[in-house]
DNA sequence: CAGTTAAGTAAACGACGGTTTACTTAACTG
DNA sequence: CAGTTAAGTAAACCGTCGTTTACTTAACTG
């Protein structure tokens, strides 16, 4: 969660990497209308005003946030033999503070302008490497079957949690995720 | 649509019905946080005052518009043999004004409030009856399975518009959705 | 240590939007 | 047609929340 371990003094700079890591957690599953300055600096143990001066107001703050969230790692070290199980693995095992940047892609769809942010980082930095890397005659709708598999399953893992989804991962569901990405590659 | 057609007398059941059609297609698009009064009733062409007045307030537009939206119709007339085309059909064929109840449902999730709403009749009006029409050791597995597919889905289509889920459906897209419903049915 | 600068804060501001209120007007009733 | 009631409306109200401002305080510099 990137709780401030200890007292910390002065640093402007560990200040707006708190508030973002904050922002990431707070819009990912709260939404980006429903996710309060106040709230997000609460977390980050720091001033509501430093959002609007060291990221210039809350939409950049969702940009940056999301963008944070994009690393570049998402095509690198993806194998065609085991891509099912290493997103799944991405997906759910993860046990660093990383975010998923597709529950903050949803989060944007409670505001106007924050949904054309998302969607153009959604296409950008998501679809369209997606789709390069599959490659060949049916590349969009294997990006788009990703895409689909992906959103509904974070949407029901962090935004509208459903019994089955909570905790662990239920591992026949586990299970059905690794085949569902693996037969995305899988199809000629 | 449900635009009104002619000039209507004074005539507080079809006013209401008009607020309660506009705030489906509000909702579902924009977001719930995001959906506003005065935008929902100027397309039903009625007073932003009577929404209090018919139904108590935002949150309980937003519990009725879910609630109309999930009509009994789920459920019935569904054939195993038939039943990824007949979903499918349902999903993107509708000529009728119905709005589906899952882009409702996610709209919810921008509003704590709202999320309650949305999270009891996701389970009890879809997720708890699908299951159980389901039957069998995975019923569960097999009604998230739906769920997630379905989400997705609607999440590209209606509130984070991707390019090839623009307009009718891709042809291709289409024909997977199909076969992706059937198997769950089909698998054992 | 005095002086300067950057970091951080508290409080106020202002817009937005759901709701309430006081009022107007259409429809019905006898 | 007079009188009553329900439907509808315009405007004001008020809480919330992002943002701005004026201020305080910590850290560094010579």
């Amino acid at each position: 969660m990137a709780t401030r371990i200890a007292e910390k003094g002065r640093d402007a700079e560990r200040t707006a990497a708190d508030i973002l890591a904050a922002a990431q957690h707070v819009f990912a599953i709260r939404g980006y209308a429903d996710a309060k300055i106040r709230d997000i600096t609460a977390m980050a143990g720091a001033n509501p005003a430093l959002v609007s001066r060291y990221f210039g107001g809350k939409l950049k703050l969702y940009a940056a946030a999301l963008d944070a969230a994009l690393d570049a790692r998402l095509i690198t070290d993806l194998d065609r033999a085991t891509f099912g199980e290493t997103i799944v693995a991405r997906f759910v095992e993860d046990r660093t503070d990383r975010v998923q940047p597709l529950p903050i892609m949803m989060s944007g769809a409670s505001d106007t302008e924050a949904r054309e942010v998302a969607r153009t980082l959604l296409h950008d930095r998501i679809f369209a490497p997606l789709s390069d890397w599959f490659g060949g005659e049916a590349a969009m709708l294997k990006a788009a079957r990703f895409m689909i598999v992906s959103t509904g399953f974070f949407a029901y893992r962090d935004q509208l949690p459903l019994d089955m989804f909570g905790g662990p991962v239920d591992s026949a569901l586990r299970e059905w995720l690794v085949s569902e990405f693996q037969a995305i590659v899988d199809t000629p």
